[in-house]
DNA sequence: CAAAGACATTGATGAGTGTAAATATTTACG
DNA sequence: CGTAAATATTTACACTCATCAATGTCTTTG
């Protein structure tokens, strides 16, 4: 089950109400969270860097591999909690395996935890 | 490169360089994962929002651990997580206990993550 | 088809985390 | 002083997590 796209709660509050708004309902909170879960490694930072900074915001996984001193599967691991948290897109092009910061969903977190509100 | 924007990492990271503009160096990671850390848990994001959203942007203790369900060494221990990773301040009146959100920080996470470099 | 390369999955393990019960510390007040 | 109230600390435990080694899957190419 890759519940990407469902992101109801969290979009209603990354949208409209700020955390320092009005306090969070307990369900926004828990929908919020593992956005945020899955940005607070240092590996996962790196990565969604990486790609968001990369030429069309998009980066293969080789090139993200190389950036590392850790295994190709811990590479691969840290990839995949991203993409399921919804901050990165995956597609498969031939051999290769690109993968695409969600720009949106880094901007609807950003204007939730720090105002500006959309 | 001939657009020449030198700064220190620590200010790259907290004022100018957001995610998405270059890739994060290990150490900036490092200092900026903790942040996110403390606030990727649910009961904490709330702490934190009812924190920030109170009036004068502060709040006794005693009025969030009525807010849960959970233990008072819970709360006193997430606060203590919140605290320390300098996203609240702390002030002792008498027998209560004030933290005060740092709306700063907030702000300096949310530039660095969305964008809207200050 | 066979071999090689790119990436994902599985299984195991040591480190870290959220929680509560019990206890300690600090402050106010009689 | 002694008691009560507010908050923090300690201790213990179940659970999650980051990581690697081994293996699997898919795609290209010989």
């Amino acid at each position: 089950m890759s519940m990407s796209l469902e992101l109801t709660p969290v979009q209603a509050a990354a949208c409209c109400a700020p955390l320092a708004r009005q306090p969070l309902s307990e369900s926004e909170a828990e929908g919020i969270a593992p956005l945020l879960k899955a940005l607070a490694d240092p590996v996962r930072l790196r990565l969604m860097s990486m790609v968001a900074s990369h030429q069309g915001g998009e980066a293969c996984v080789c090139d993200l591999n190389d950036a590392f001193d850790l295994s190709q599967p811990t590479i691969s691991h840290h990839l995949k909690i991203l993409h399921e948290a919804g901050l990165l897109d995956r597609e498969k092009r031939g051999v290769w395996v690109y993968y695409r910061a969600r720009t949106e969903a880094l901007k609807n977190l950003a204007a939730l935890i720090g105002g500006q509100a959309a």
